[in-house]
DNA sequence: ACCCTTGCTATACGCGCGTATAGGGGGCTA
DNA sequence: TAGCCCCCTATACGCGCGTATAGCAAGGGT
């Protein structure tokens, strides 16, 4: 059976990381957790003191492999900036959890949201790319990033595609480093809207 | 007192929003919002019949004050594209509101987010503007904006500014819109991205 | 042969939640 | 003044949750 081939330890954290990441940390129960890794609700405890013991793993494990990835393909040559678009399944399914847990709230999450926006911003300064506000928009671009992650489902809805297939995602990365490439819009599209909106509030 | 000059029903779907959209669903418990409005729990069930009940009063109630926000706009003259960063307060509000919604699921947030991606890919189809994938696109751009409104306290903190505050949501607003108008990447580096990719898979 | 640790299950407890119901009080109409 | 309806509160019920505890079976060291 696949699901002996690791420690139940192991299982019960893959199995809370699939839950938390689908439903969401507080619509999952422990004995979801437990049923879903094949074992008793007892056991969760045992291994993990209590649920927010278990979240804590998840997310230091989801974190722990995220930067091995990243060491990973840095080892093999080119940079990553970081906030392009994904195209590998199983970051992408990391990335999602930890928006998840960016939306849940939890520390880790906080962590890594900070880093990738110090990355992002480092990056931007390093390569010369000028813009007013450099660290306003590393962070409003992991914000992006991370709302990508997060809507992942409602973006495959809206295509007409199945949630969580390879194939959406994968159309949806495309998309997004379409957007990343071209400008979507002129300085005076922007300040017409800007307008339109003082028009509105001078009026009310 | 300023508690009394609405109804208190219009008193409990404020507070619920309020409360919807800073912890969530799950997280906010009727006598939560029972105490935030100034009422008893029970008074709740009066007016909505469950809480169900009166997360949909709240959906409906956003979505419509959207719309007419909306169609009051339109009526002065130039239209936002929609996906456009938003500077004013109890729009932001509300659009967070709907980001909120669309993580936890509801009916109203999914018509809602397929209702933006529509209007968004008219927009490109009108503006000429050509792209491989205009649903595509215009669906990522969705999330990216949805991710924006939903990650607006880490953006905040990230930033150095307090959360909530109009400040630090003009900053990433501004920020957001400098994205919208300049480019982010060459090609040459998406592809340098995707080519590292490939070389660590070809490795393990 | 002994025991003690480790991995695991079964069962119980208590709390907070959403839900249900009974009743009170003010303002309307007759 | 009497009756009624509509807001609104107080209280109770039951369920599911996270947590706690007791115990069992297997393995390894002494």
């Amino acid at each position: 059976m696949s699901t002996e081939d690791f420690t139940a330890r192991a299982r019960i954290r893959d199995a809370a990381i699939k839950l938390f990441t689908e439903r969401g940390m507080e619509k999952t129960s422990i004995l979801d957790i437990a049923a879903e890794a094949g074992v008793s609700g007892g056991l969760i405890r045992h291994h993990f003191g209590s649920k927010d013991g278990l979240r804590e793993a998840c997310d230091t494990h989801v974190f722990d492999e995220l930067v091995k990835f990243k060491e990973e393909v840095l080892a093999n040559g080119a940079a990553n900036p970081g906030f392009l678009p994904v195209f590998d399944a199983r970051q992408l399914r990391y990335r999602r959890y930890m928006g998840r847990a960016m939306v849940d709230g939890s520390a880790a999450a906080e962590a890594q949201f900070t880093g990738i926006v110090d990355e992002t911003e480092r990056y931007f300064r390093e390569h010369g790319m000028e813009m007013p506000d450099p660290r306003g928009a590393a962070a409003a671009l992991a914000a992006m990033t991370g709302g990508l992650m997060i809507l992942q489902d409602h973006v495959a809805r809206a295509l007409g595609e199945e949630p969580g297939t390879n194939e959406a995602m994968l159309r949806m990365s495309a998309a997004a480093g379409h957007l990343f490439l071209n400008p979507l819009a002129t300085t005076e599209v922007l300040e017409r809207a800007r307008e339109a909106l003082a028009a509105y509030r001078r009026k009310e």
